[in-house]
DNA sequence: GTTTTCTTTTGACAATTGTCAAAAAAGGAA
DNA sequence: TTCCTTTTTTGACAATTGTCAAAAGAAAAC
């Protein structure tokens, strides 16, 4: 708990009764390697947080498991957009790693924001962070080449590569396995 | 102010109070066409309802104009990378077409949070509706085909065909304006 | 240690998309 | 209208990336 703590004040410092009841509404969560935390269509009620572990995103499209995301540790992690709407979404959470996350349903959540202004604004803080990092990832999957994109990732996430297959990784890139196998050993 | 008003409420219906206070705190702006809102290597310190008119944001990659949104009537707007973080985009925010829009402040919408809970709220909403946007232009950049981006934004957005020129539409879906004009023969 | 399964690499070829250059078309200004 | 500028289309060719199939390598199970 204490590493979400010290996550948490990094993006906005909120108060200690705000914490308090925060800390509490959290269930910890265990899933093991293989798993899934969400599973496409059903609706994903919970927001999570990566205490220890590895997971990704995908959905299914045209037969192909298609990766969108991967989750390392303190990360915050839900399907987003099944979270936010309400609705049952296209992606599944798969677990790479045995995890351990602190999970807190949509419900309690926008109960404590009634409760605790500083905590709505928390969380609208590090939703505006996790714009501007898809924004940075749009902007690469649009007009950089694949090579460009693989250099980019080597750069900011060089765990990536350590702990994840390289046909997810492919994925994630938007290219297909064997181009970045190419790609790995031209450089 | 009336479209903002309805606009604002069909994501999360402030109170009295808070439409008070925030519409006292909107200046009106005009811009000319081919103007610029905001440009590269400042701050952008503003956040913009588009009320009439047309406007992309682009930036410049190896002496190309890289173009990656546009906003239409009843569009949110600012340079969000800049807006957020308090520090110099390259982004450029050029006029399409003569264009009136409501422009708040960072400091003032950030007083606004503190007195109003409700309008931090209803940021935080429209932020995440903004987000899941995002989320659903990059799967379509990461996994489909220029072909199917295109005929993608002809069923949503229609519009922009009848608006923007062929060069920026191209730029936007990340294929080069020769490629959609062949495109758009074969449809 | 051996077998089985999963992951990565390689080859051959096809499809997609980009680049450069020029022509055609459309839109605005005088 | 006529001229000028901008936008769109077309052609030829090159570069990038994808697909399919098979082989090689690594990891896990027995």
């Amino acid at each position: 708990m204490n590493a979400l703590h010290h996550c948490i004040s990094q993006y906005y410092p909120i108060s200690l009764p705000a914490w308090e009841a925060l800390s509490k509404a959290l269930t910890r969560v265990e899933v093991p390697k293989s798993s899934f935390l969400v599973k496409e269509g059903t609706v994903c009620n919970k927001l999570y947080f990566l205490e220890q572990g590895c997971l990704r995103g995908y959905y299914n499209l045209d037969g192909k498991e298609v990766t969108y995301w991967f989750g390392f540790e303190h990360n915050f992690i839900t399907s987003f957009y099944s979270f936010i709407s309400r609705k049952p979404g296209i992606e599944n959470i798969q677990v790479l790693e045995d995890s351990t996350l602190w999970g807190i349903s949509a419900e309690v959540l926008h109960q404590l924001f009634d409760q605790h202004h500083d905590l709505e604004r928390l969380v609208r803080i590090i939703n505006e962070q996790y714009y501007i990092r898809l924004e940075e990832r749009l902007m690469a999957m649009q007009f950089k080449t694949a090579r460009e994109r693989y250099e980019q990732l080597l750069e900011s996430s060089p765990h990536i590569l350590q702990r994840i297959p390289l046909g997810q990784i492919a994925s994630y890139l938007g290219i297909s396995q064997e181009t970045l196998s190419r790609i790995r050993s031209q450089v």
